[in-house]
DNA sequence: GGCGAAATGAACGAACCAGTACATTCTGCA
DNA sequence: TGCAGAATGTACTGGTTCGTTCATTTCGCC
């Protein structure tokens, strides 16, 4: 379990050893679960640190202010998530198979990444306002796009979808369905249908999803 | 502008004006903005009282905390929200024109009603912990999903709309679309069409909200 | 018209919390 | 191998913020 640098002096008491990329990426990964349980008003600075294996006073060192640790861990989210999306193969699917696989893939991805979705709601709450500083951002949802204006044209072109139709507002009706069902959770699944057999109401919620968003593509 | 109970004694200096439940309602109705804007943890009493008529003292007075602030707030959000839902008459609609016109209303209501919706987050940030002590809650989604299942019934036994459906899938997907619509302005708007023609957009991103919902329950 | 309870005002206190001053240790490089 | 700058530890502070204490005024009611 201890950690020793290799060939230290052996004299010395506990030998600090410096390590600023740990630090950082350590404090990123606490900050990102504080922040998304919390928010950035509810997120306490020392909190972040104790559960860090550094110290409050290299937070600030590396980061500013908590404002900062807050965009840095937003731009981190958000890169994670291009990183991840970019993965996706569509091109090779039929229209319709790769509209069904994005829409599928998205809504697991949202399901499974609930901090993403957490701080993304935190960022609403707060207008945007740090999100509106980060040039980091305006890539992401971008790409995104272009991935159904693609598939979307091919189906058009084959005669599968109708034309006409915006490839943002199909991103946008796609982002709201699969996000809502997690950022709502609380609110909305309160009512009705609990634990019992909580993951055949998500898959039959997906399934409905991918079959809503198609329906409305197809001719 | 200077309120003067009649009859009350000339002298005195200012008179005070024992009103509890004026007291009360400005203290509900500014938290509610307060809350709506900066949530839970941002939240200041000091600023509610402030911008109140009365002060920090009454708050605590008649809610007893923070929480119990932010409690009765919820609570009267949901309440205002539940007797404006039940004005609409879709009885005397055909089954189709019912599921527009509730659907059209719901986009309409959520935009025109922003406090509410960010209240709503506010409590999914909270994971549902305040609105869980909240019985009146319960009632409201229910009501909602009563009105879908009627219209639905209809439909279905009309053959114009498909067996086989939950009403409450069809108003969980209503909800997405017409939240997401409200809550995630910031983040997902901060990249694309901005102010230019925003009520145009708008309209748009309604009408197809509206047939995205039609078609998935049509045969 | 007076009495007890409800309602209100002003100021205070104790905890909390973002951020810092000061001192020390490590590390790459000359 | 020694030094300059980077990295880190400790302890503190000044302001903020929830909640309360003490005292007073108003009101319903008999």
């Amino acid at each position: 379990m201890a950690k020793r640098k290799t060939g230290a002096p052996v004299a010395r008491t506990p030998t600090r050893t410096n390590d600023p990329a740990r630090t950082m990426a350590g404090s990123l990964e606490v900050a990102t679960a504080e922040f998304a349980n919390k928010g950035l008003s509810g997120a306490r600075i020392d909190e972040i640190a104790a559960a860090t294996r550094t110290s409050k006073r290299m937070i600030y060192y590396y980061f500013g202010s908590k404002e900062g640790l807050y965009l840095a861990v937003l731009e981190e989210a958000y890169r994670r998530m291009r990183s991840i999306e970019a993965d996706l193969q569509l091109s090779d699917l039929s229209p319709e198979a790769a509209l069904r696989r994005l829409v599928e893939f998205t809504f697991d991805h949202h399901f499974g990444n609930q901090d993403y979705i957490r701080l993304v709601m935190s960022e609403n709450m707060q207008r945007g306002e740090y999100l509106a500083q980060s040039k980091i951002i305006q890539e992401l949802n971008v790409t995104a796009i272009e991935a159904i204006r693609q598939l979307y044209d091919r189906g058009v072109a084959q005669g599968l979808f109708r034309a006409g139709l915006d490839a943002i507002d199909i991103h946008a009706s796609i982002s709201a369905l699969t996000f809502f069902n997690v950022s709502n959770q609380h609110t909305f699944g309160l009512i009705f249908k609990h634990d019992p057999a909580a993951d055949a109401a998500r898959a039959l919620r997906r399934s409905n999803i991918v079959e809503m968003i198609v329906r409305f593509v197809k001719r």
